[in-house]
DNA sequence: TGACATACCTAGTAAGACTATGTATAATAA
DNA sequence: TTATTATACATAGTCTTACTAGGTATGTCA
């Protein structure tokens, strides 16, 4: 079987929360729709990457019942779960960049 | 101790084979240049990777002497190497793209 | 001569994302 | 009514991959 190959998990996790609290499973669910199906994140990926932010302080957790009486544990963005966002925004923006950086030959190459 | 994340490592090993034949070393040195070293490539990534990409046969390795006198193992990418290139070329927009799509919250996000 | 850069290699470790499995409830189909 | 599916959370164990740490060896320069 072929991974999925998701990387950057956290930075994915954390910019789902932005202006919006929302429950593991409908974090996938997202992240399937806004990636077009690129992103198709496991549960046993997720659960163990939520868990682990909450015990940094990045994410807050609450439990809620849905309208269908069904008990959903909420996550909250906190303020320093925005700062580790804007670094691993920037980390990423960094990333890339070299990527494409290195695919066209370096930094400085001459222009076509 | 922290890890250095370079991911797609294949990706980038293939694409510094583009137009020239390299020797291990002096991949490493040319990954960090042309990334402004974002990558630091280790000798324990770069050469077992150099040699499951020769295993497969998307390169092929041969031993030359440097002006110094010094042996050099330089590999060139093969046909099938610029296939596996190319694949992954389209693999990797596909994973920034949708990232950013995740990032700015959805590819069909309202604009702004 | 000693230190350093060059040049290659591999065994073992650590991290991360996966599979597989478990629990449980609500909605829907047969 | 019963079975199946979707929802919802969780974790143990596996696998891949990049890393650390160590080894070997040669050329250059102080």
């Amino acid at each position: 079987m072929k991974k999925n190959a998701i990387e950057h998990t956290r930075l994915l996790v954390l910019s789902l929360l932005v202006g919006e609290d929302m429950y593991g499973y409908q974090m996938i669910v997202e992240l399937a729709r806004r990636s077009n199906h690129t992103f198709d994140m496991k549960e046993g990926t997720l659960y163990p990457v939520l868990h682990g932010l909450e015990q940094e302080g990045f994410v807050e957790a609450y439990r809620q019942e849905a309208p269908s009486g069904r008990e959903r544990k909420y996550y909250h963005l906190t303020r320093k779960g925005q700062g580790a966002l804007r670094e691993e925004k920037q980390a990423w923006e960094r990333y890339a960049g070299a990527v494409n950086d290195v695919l066209r030959g370096g930094a400085e190459a001459e222009p076509v």
